[in-house]
RNA sequence: GGCGAGGUAGCUCAGUUGGUAGAGCACACGACUGAAAAUCGUGGUGUCGCCGGUUCGAUUCCGGCCCUCGCCA
């Protein structure tokens, strides 16, 4: 059985697990972290996208994390292959792995086998990409009703992303429809049993949190990382971090916005995703709330 | 004190030739399958500065007052 930790950005989620690891070294056995967060994955922006300190990796060694070049792009698939690896890895040497993460897609990337559909070739998307620049997103949209009428109502003619993404897989011969039956996203269906825990906290206490901790980044020196990054040439999804354009132009407070609005997005996720316990972690410790946790996996014998 | 500009949603503002008003952002909720810290959808925001006048009806016109900003003294 592994442990499964989400929440939103600033909730957290990493102190609780550091806590989980000593708990569970207590019980005799061993434990290793595997991220499920899309921009932590990266080499050089730890302080940006709150990577676990050098002191509580010590504590608890974490995968995933300050693995790829910064000027490299990084998708899903390819997480989701590296992540089933870390964790497949982990059971066999007979650890009880933490998959934490803030990134929805990504957590049920690593619980569960998506069927995702293949990657586009750069310059097929960057032809999509200036054809949508040019004559507009809808315009684009409109291409999907040829396909297939139905399917392409779900999807907003404004939804850049998505319309491309359509458009690419239509280009390269794959059927873009979506899975059969029900969604894979928000099933209970993992590789391995699971405990899945979602911390959440109230909204005030949360947006505080998020807030300070955005000042705290700017402390440890949040700027000066992100201008290197920068001048390193970083990649287009590198650049999605919350705060890299920001902290470019010294908006402070745009950051603290974005992030707040992130945070809100990934309760939204929490909400749906299948089989997922709540634990209320306002004004506890992480090592209360690390054995209530345990309490549920009954390796304590409880 | 004089002159000018302005006071409309939490913020920045638009608007009403008189029939009690709307954008963006914020906020809340939702969608989500190799860009997901991305991308997108829906929704309510309100003594239209205060008091009076004209009017069937005033946020809009008129008068007075208060406040803010700028220039001049």
């Amino acid at each position: 059985m592994l442990i499964a930790l989400f929440g939103p950005t600033g909730v957290g989620k990493t102190a609780v697990a550091v806590a989980l690891a000593e708990q569970i070294r207590a019980l005799g056995s061993q434990t290793i972290a595997i991220s499920a967060d899309a921009l932590q994955v990266y080499k050089g922006l730890e302080i940006l996208t709150g990577v676990a300190s050098p002191e509580q990796q010590e504590q608890l060694e974490h995968r995933l994390v300050s693995c790829v070049p910064l000027t490299e792009t990084f998708s899903a698939g390819r997480f989701a292959e590296l992540a089933h690896e870390e964790i497949d890895g982990a059971l066999e040497a007979g650890k009880r792995p933490i998959v934490v993460g803030g990134t929805g897609l990504y957590l049920r990337a690593a619980l569960a086998e998506l069927d995702l559909r293949p990657p586009a070739p750069p310059e097929l998307r960057a032809r999509l990409e200036a054809e949508a620049d040019k004559h507009g997103v809808p315009a684009l949209h409109a291409r999907l009703a040829d396909y297939n009428k139905g399917e392409a109502a779900k999807i907003e003619p404004s939804d850049r992303s998505r319309v491309i993404r359509w458009l690419e897989l239509t280009e390269m011969g794959v059927s873009p429809d979506p899975v059969k039956g029900k969604s894979q996203l928000w099933a209970r269906q993992t590789r391995h049993p699971t405990l899945l825990a979602g911390l959440i906290m109230d909204r005030e206490a949360l947006y505080a949190a998020i807030d300070s901790r955005v000042d705290q980044m700017v402390a440890a020196g949040a700027a000066a990382e992100v201008e290197a990054a920068a001048a390193a040439g970083a990649s287009e999804t590198a650049r999605k971090a919350l705060g890299f354009e920001e902290l470019l132009t010294g908006d402070m407070e745009g950051m603290k916005q974005r992030s707040r609005n992130y945070a809100r997005r990934q309760l939204t996720w929490m909400r749906k995703l299948g089989g997922l316990k709540p634990i209320d972690v306002a004004g506890r410790e992480p090592a209360d709330v690390a054995a209530e946790i345990i309490d549920r996996t009954g390796w304590n014998g409880a």
